[in-house]
RNA sequence: GGACGGCUAGCUCAGUUGGUUAGAGCGACUGGUUUACACCCAGUAGGUCACAGGUUCGAGUCCUGUGCCGUCCACCA
């Protein structure tokens, strides 16, 4: 074996040979218990980010740990077509070429995006595999897939018979620059510095007289159509029925009242555009108001705004018509403004409410999603999410679905030919088309992303269609285990596919028709969701592209190896709380790898590996009259350590298993036992049982942290010769509940009060080389201590000598009746420990050492003194804290006075 | 405006139902290569648990309020 762990051929080699071993295959078995999950797709031509890094970790953690546990694991991998941010990467490509989409014709465009998407496609799945995740390839589905996108229509075509989808005329959001409408969702709020200007609206009935009216946009004045009013602000209670003069292209326009109107913003006085704002829409329905468009598609100004400002994008008409009223006097002040405005989330450009015909989904089965996170059916960690969730499904608002794409599941809506398209009466839906196909014209829009992945568990698993259900094993594997993804899709996503869930599963209710309590369970996509933190840089700021911050996860796979990274970011993971990185995380999971590896090694050198094929040959090597107090420690330990993990996964907190291993491997395995074990297997007849513990213990630990650093575990698994041929895959660590039977089993009783014997000798153990590093001797391993201690400690004591004088670097432990004078001391919980100095000792630094620790023994004992003072205390607190304070006391004044009895031993040397 | 989260050692964070003297890793400092590991070992220093009240025998932990940081939702032109 090496001397450092070199990951980079163990990973590949074992990841290949797991592939080839077909160890990730997902098969139904009727008597298994199955556990599922599918991979949040991510983005077919996306690469590999830290998000995705821990998000995919948790999920191979969580497969991984599954398989261990004898599971039927289904780990479905695939990819998102990503509508508006793979046409935009394809529109550039294409761009390069210096061709447009227009150009192209459909047709051709969609043939070329699938060229550049296999192209680039399927780089992060590669990662993914590098990371080590553990999903069944065989499986990986695409959203643009033939299978899936045929599941997508059918979808819109159920819900379209149910009337829960409908087209109209609707203020939309419409992006200017990918030319689509977007859902809220996909909408970004994000403060300005604008200005306010107030213009002057000149009253055409009384001359002289004119309104002053707020607004952001001078631009939209072309498209105004009317000034609105409170109907009870006392202010203008002779204007109504009164009209203006639109300041620009001027005409008469109506003041009209509106309780919309906020009375005391800005003026008071509201300019309805009824074109470009939706409030204003609203007025203007009311009202009875005409709309006038004077915006193109592309955010630049129309015809109908007149010859000066066609064509001009709406930032730079902004200012001429700015000039334009100033130079006319009708501008009357302008102040900065901090504002809030909407940006498309992909192209991130203001968008543009706008007036369009689109195609909206009334969500199916809200009152159900509510209900079963409520109640339980589907559990949300961190649990606060729930209330976010159903705070949004309160409000939720109809879904625009249609886009204005060409990359995506083309809307299965057809028109007859010259026909009108906004009466149903000529519209044809179906999954397959009309079958005169000459006769009619499809609808040119593509459905949303997410109108597509709402269906993710169904459709991977074969939804609708019977025959692909049963090969993919819907029944068996649906509802899915549990979903890992981040909190910041939770409307765009998990809310969604658990309405579709509930809508979809096969089985058929009518829309009015509530599903049974009973079958609520059975019709969610996932019983839990776990919500991962987001990833920031160490400045706190959110990972992007953009900023450059985001390290690349195959650089540090590169440096620190697959496992060190899994190891490094599950180990900065809290629960649902955001994620500071820091590369010295991932160097440290590093470290780790690199420690077990050597541990690993040692015990090769150690002794040649024995029968390590099961427990019971492992514990079959030990000689139970050979157990000694440190095994007895390092078994409870294990035990503990072992119920742990168990409780901890329980409720999703990787860092606390991940932590409980780490300590029990690193200090306690290490530190202490494989350090105590070098001198005990110095001892032929100890060494068997010892090295057999070891094994044991080693064991237990790389099934335990197998899940997080799968490369290295199955490595070493091998190398100590754990199970002849068979993979740590698919073995579970011992049960924290069958622990004790199984030693048992073997003839060996675990002493559970060792454990605490051993914690005070190693206590002692670190005072003692305290007691020696403070006096430059650390290396000095030939001084002699003395001690004075009651009886059942001296027992002790004498009973661990050998592990106490190896483990503080020491020639003698003798053991005296009284204070020795003249020499430095130590008060531990066993007794009184003096450091033999053959030169003097610097009587002032002692005293000052000792005083400093009666000082702080006194305060111990005052405080619980005080406490136990209190009557109120040892009446109401319960017995065992009372009996703990006294326990305390009396063994702080025990120590007290041996401290003082030091003191005076020091002092009478001066 | 509303909701949620955070504030604990220089840094990043643990601290599960209130109960010993508040912990870890990193960093700092001191000392160490006797054959597992310097990607290591041993030791030291470092904290008014954001602030103010309250409940309690007892509060980092529960309640109320305040401040700062962050996220989400809504949005007034």
């Amino acid at each position: 074996m090496e001397k450092a762990y070199s990951p980079k051929e163990v990973e590949d080699r074992l990841y290949k040979k797991w592939l080839d071993d077909d160890n990730f295959k997902a098969v139904p078995k009727e008597k298994k218990e199955a556990y599922s999950i599918v991979i949040p797709p991510p983005n077919v031509t996306g690469v590999l980010t830290m998000g995705h890094v821990l998000n995919n970790t948790i999920q191979d953690i969580l497969a991984r740990r599954a398989r261990q546990q004898g599971k039927s694991v289904l780990w479905l991998p695939g990819t998102d077509h990503a509508g508006i941010a793979t046409q935009t990467k394809v529109e550039k490509a294409i761009e390069k070429m210096g061709r447009t989409r227009e150009s192209l014709g459909r047709e051709e465009f969609h043939l070329q995006a699938c060229n550049w998407r296999d192209e680039h496609g399927g780089i992060i799945l590669n990662q993914l595999k590098k990371l080590g995740c553990s999903c069944d390839w065989e499986r990986n589905v695409h959203t643009l897939d033939e299978d899936y996108s045929k599941s997508v229509l059918a979808a819109f075509v159920k819900l379209f018979k149910k009337g829960y989808v409908y087209r109209g005329q609707r203020m939309v959001n419409w992006c200017p620059a990918s030319l689509t409408a977007l859902s809220d969702e996909e909408v970004i709020m994000k403060p300005q510095s604008s200005i306010l200007y107030k213009i002057k609206y000149n009253i055409l009935e009384s001359p002289g007289a004119y309104l002053e009216v707020c607004t952001t946009r001078p631009e939209t004045i072309l498209g105004d159509v009317a000034l609105a009013i409170h109907p009870e602000d006392p202010r203008w209670r002779n204007l109504e029925g009164k009209h203006v003069m639109r300041p620009l292209n001027p005409m008469a326009i109506p003041i009209v009242p509106d309780k919309a109107v906020d009375r005391d913003f800005g003026t008071g006085v509201l300019k309805i555009t009824p074109a470009h704002d939706k409030l204003d829409f609203e007025i203007s329905q009311r009202h009875d108001l005409p709309i006038i468009e004077i915006l193109n598609a592309d955010g630049t100004m129309n015809d109908v705004a007149g010859i000066d400002y066609a064509g001009i994008d709406r930032f730079s008409a902004r200012k001429m018509i700015r000039d334009k009223l100033e130079s006319e006097g009708l501008l009357m002040e302008e102040e900065p403004y901090q504002n809030n405005v909407g940006f498309s989330e992909r192209a991130d450009v203001p968008i543009e409410p706008r007036l369009s015909e689109q195609w909206f989904l009334k969500y199916p089965r809200v009152e159900e999603a509510k209900k079963v996170v409520k109640e339980g059916h589907i559990k949300f960690f961190p649990e606060r999410w729930t209330k976010t969730y159903l705070h949004w499904m309160d409000n939720i608002q109809d879904w625009c679905i249609s886009r204005q794409l060409w990359w995506g599941h083309r809307i299965p809506v057809w028109y007859r030919k010259g026909k009108v398209r906004t009466d149903p009466e000529n519209w044809h839906v179906s999954v397959s088309g009309p079958s005169d196909p000459e006769n009619w014209e499809q609808d040119e829009d593509v459905l949303d992303t997410w109108a597509s992945s709402w269906l993710w568990p169904l459709a991977t698993l074969g939804w609708p269609d019977d025959k692909e259900m049963e090969s993919k094993g819907l029944n068996y594997f649906y509802p899915t285990s549990v979903l890992v993804t981040g909190p910041d899709i939770i409307f765009f996503w998990v809310a969604r596919m658990i309405m579709a869930g509930l809508e979809f599963d096969g089985r058929s209710y009518k829309p009015e028709q509530e599903i049974p309590d009973y079958d609520l369970p059975e019709r969610v996509p996932f019983k839990h969701v776990y919500f991962t933190g987001i990833i920031r840089d160490a400045e706190g700021r959110k990972m992007s592209k953009s900023l450059g911050n985001s390290p690349d996860p195959l650089d540090l796979i590169d440096k620190y190896g697959a496992d060190g990274l899994r190891h490094g970011i599950m180990s900065i993971a809290p629960k649902g709380q955001d994620i500071r990185f820091s590369e010295d995380r991932i160097q440290q999971g590093r470290n780790f790898c690199n420690k077990l590896w050597n541990v690993a090694r040692f015990r090769t050198m150690s002794g040649a590996i024995g029968e390590n094929d099961s427990i019971s040959d492992i514990l079959a090597r030990v000689k139970p009259e050979q157990i000694k107090d440190e095994d007895n420690a390092i078994l409870v330990r294990l035990k503990s350590t072992i119920d742990e993990v168990e409780n901890s996964y329980q409720y999703y907190e990787f860092n606390t298993v991940l932590h409980s291993i780490y300590k029990f491997f690193w200090n306690d395995f290490c530190d202490w036992y494989i350090e105590n074990s070098k001198n005990r297997m110095k001892d032929e007849a100890e060494k068997e049982t010892c090295l057999a513990i070891q094994d044991f213990c080693l064991r237990e630990i790389l099934l335990l942290l197998h899940p997080f650093t799968p490369f290295i575990t199955e490595e070493l698994w091998r190398l100590l010769a754990f199970g002849k041929d068979e993979s740590i895959q698919f073995i579970p660590p011992t049960a924290g509940g069958e622990f004790i039977n199984i030693l048992k089993q073997a003839k060996i009783e675990i002493d559970p009060n060792s454990l605490a014997e051993i914690e005070s000798i190693r206590e002692l153990v670190t005072q003692l080389r305290a007691l020696k590093a403070d006096r430059n001797l650390s290396n000095n391993r030939e001084v002699e201590f003395f001690f004075i201690s009651d009886e059942t400690n001296a027992a002790l004591i004498t009973k661990s000598e050998k592990s106490i004088l190896e483990a503080a670097g020491a020639k003698s432990l003798i053991r005296i009746e009284s204070p020795k004078s003249g020499l430095p001391a130590i008060v531990s919980s066993l007794g009184s420990f003096y450091l033999d100095l053959a030169s003097g000792v610097n009587v002032e630094e002692e005293t000052i050492r000792i005083k400093k620790e009666i000082e702080k023994l006194e305060q111990i004992i005052v405080s619980i003194e005080f406490k136990l003072d209190n009557e109120k205390f040892v009446s109401n607190a319960p017995p065992v804290v009372v009996e703990g304070a006294r326990n305390q006391l009396v063994e702080n004044q025990l120590k007290l006075k041996e401290a003082r009895d030091i003191l005076q031993a020091i002092t009478e040397v001066s």
